[in-house]
DNA sequence: TTTTCTTATGCTCAGTTTGAGTAAATCTAA
DNA sequence: TTAGATTTACTCAAACTGAGCATAAGAAAA
């Protein structure tokens, strides 16, 4: 119950940076797209938070709007010299440098290793192998209690049946690939994986990411940090747009505005994009006093007066 | 951006275990209430998560229904030799072990450590010292944007204007108390600090345990994790209670019930309880299969058709 | 110039959820 | 038998949501 001076392990940081450009949820990498970017804790900083944050910083010539600590896990695979590895991630909300190309560092389409989580347009590919994939796993047990409750945990998280898709479970949807073993990551290279099942990345970074993807999913819903991601002047179509990016669902549009609207979230400038197509539409700008106004955490329970 | 062997640091885990016992929200102390219990991480242990269930259930031989992890963070105040301590807390939720008294671990009311946080009798006595010490705060600054800023926080935080709590924001309102130094854990010693404001804890424990009840607060909202604290079968009523004591506030009765019974989350076991004093309640159970069953996270996004 | 196409924006409307409260039911204790 | 205390069943208006129609305002085509 004290403590005490075991087992030191060796410490780093893992980001997840994301940005929205084009219409596209989009993640920094290294290693040729293979792994999130990551670095050792120093100890001559002052926390976990401003080390990441300034590392970033340096790193992308950006200023890091957003950041929150994900999750910190201890590392099985990769052992170091005696000691343990801990690794704790963080989501960092940021804007896209300017020079793409096919650097290293770059930023790529997060749904490119996590295609089944995009059904902006409809049921994705991946949907298919999934499907038969989940099935041959669940009817592989012997157990038909197993059975029963691995396809009832592939509904949950699939809904092959009535096709749409509860967004915020992305994390639970990538656990249960990797459990049934579809994806390279769960074995010891098991063979054949199905190429629709999206890009692998080393270590365990696509669960990770599929990790930052339902904590971002989860919280654009009750707190303005979507604009993080905008540039300072946008139209609501756009701001439409770039939720619908990290959601990966269509959103209706008549309601997305009234959403908006009624929360005062936004504010015209005054100017009007005519590179829409159609009718010009306004511009408007985040309204960052907002932050300092209100609260955002809606209650769910039947308070009592007084 | 390569990952290098330096630095290595100590882990250890810290645990928030609560329970509610008799209406009131009570957390796992060691140290005659002085600290949470915490333990080195130890290297042979399958996973983080693993290690700290294990752990738990030997020392309160009380099975760990829930468990979560809450924040990772590296100690500034705790050095070790040459290296740096990074710790891991976790919120775990559980039933209280019968045997209660004075031992150490103890049972302890939340509320001793953050009484500005119950709200079920009304305001507590802890306003009127917070509200003083806050405007002394605000009005110490220099620069009247900061004096505005803070000000806006403190309103914020603990909305003196129209009296009642917003009841996720406690980790927040932990923070401003530590920020305007109203809390002992803020400097060293700097003398008098009001006693209604609660115990302090060490290290920074009193942070943790505000945080643990800022996540469970939420949680409780969209997932039914408060049937972990309960016993096999309550009342309704007595679900209120839990909920009322975690939230430190007071619910609508009649729309609680409708609440839980529209969800589906719990179901009659035929039996009754006449301890409450009138008409006698139906004892009820909650519905484990309503975990597999659903996913629980209502959509808040105006999702379009096809 | 007029028409057509496209997107932005405004508005309606029914169905559902929520906040708040009244009323009846059913037990214990006086 | 009655008073007191609670549980449980309803009611009702206000607010919120989902879905869609209608109009506005531009650009491009005719």
């Amino acid at each position: 119950m004290s403590i005490e001076d075991t087992n030191p392990a060796a410490v780093d940081l893992i980001a997840v940076l994301v940005a929205v450009t084009d219409e596209e949820p989009r993640v920094l990498t290294i290693a040729d797209g293979k792994d999130l970017p990551s670095g050792p804790f120093e100890s001559g900083q002052r926390s976990l938070q401003a080390g990441l944050r300034s590392w970033v910083e340096r790193q992308t010539h950006h200023p890091l709007g957003y950041i929150e600590q994900l999750y910190t896990f201890a590392d099985r695979d990769r052992r170091r010299g005696g000691g343990r590895a801990i690794s704790i991630s963080y989501l960092g909300l940021t804007r896209e440098a300017h020079a793409r190309g096919a650097q290293d560092p770059a930023w790529r389409n997060w749904y490119r290793y996590l295609p089944w989580e995009d059904w902006r347009d409809g049921p994705p590919a991946a949907m298919a192998a999934i499907e038969k994939g989940l099935q041959a796993w669940a009817g592989a047990a012997d157990d038909p209690v197993v059975r029963r409750d691995r396809k009832q945990r592939a509904e949950i998280c699939f809904s092959f049946t009535d096709l749409h898709l509860n967004e915020e479970l992305a994390l639970q949807r990538y656990e249960l690939l990797y459990e049934a073993g579809l994806v390279p990551e769960a074995g010891p290279a098991k063979g054949n994986f199905d190429p629709t099942l999206g890009e692998p990345m080393g270590h365990d970074h696509r669960r990770i990411l599929a990790t930052a993807i339902a904590r971002l999913r989860a919280k654009i819903k009750y707190r303005p940090v979507v604009f993080e991601l905008m540039p300072d002047s946008f139209t609501l179509f756009h701001l439409q747009r770039a939720v619908e990016a990290l959601a990966g669902l269509r959103l209706h549009k008549q309601n997305f505005r009234r959403l908006i609207e009624q929360q005062g979230l936004v504010e015209e400038t005054g100017k009007v994009s005519t590179e829409t197509g159609g009718r010009p539409a306004k511009l408007v700008r985040f309204r960052r006093e907002v932050l300092q106004e209100r609260a955002f955490a809606g209650t769910k329970l039947p308070v009592a007066r007084i």
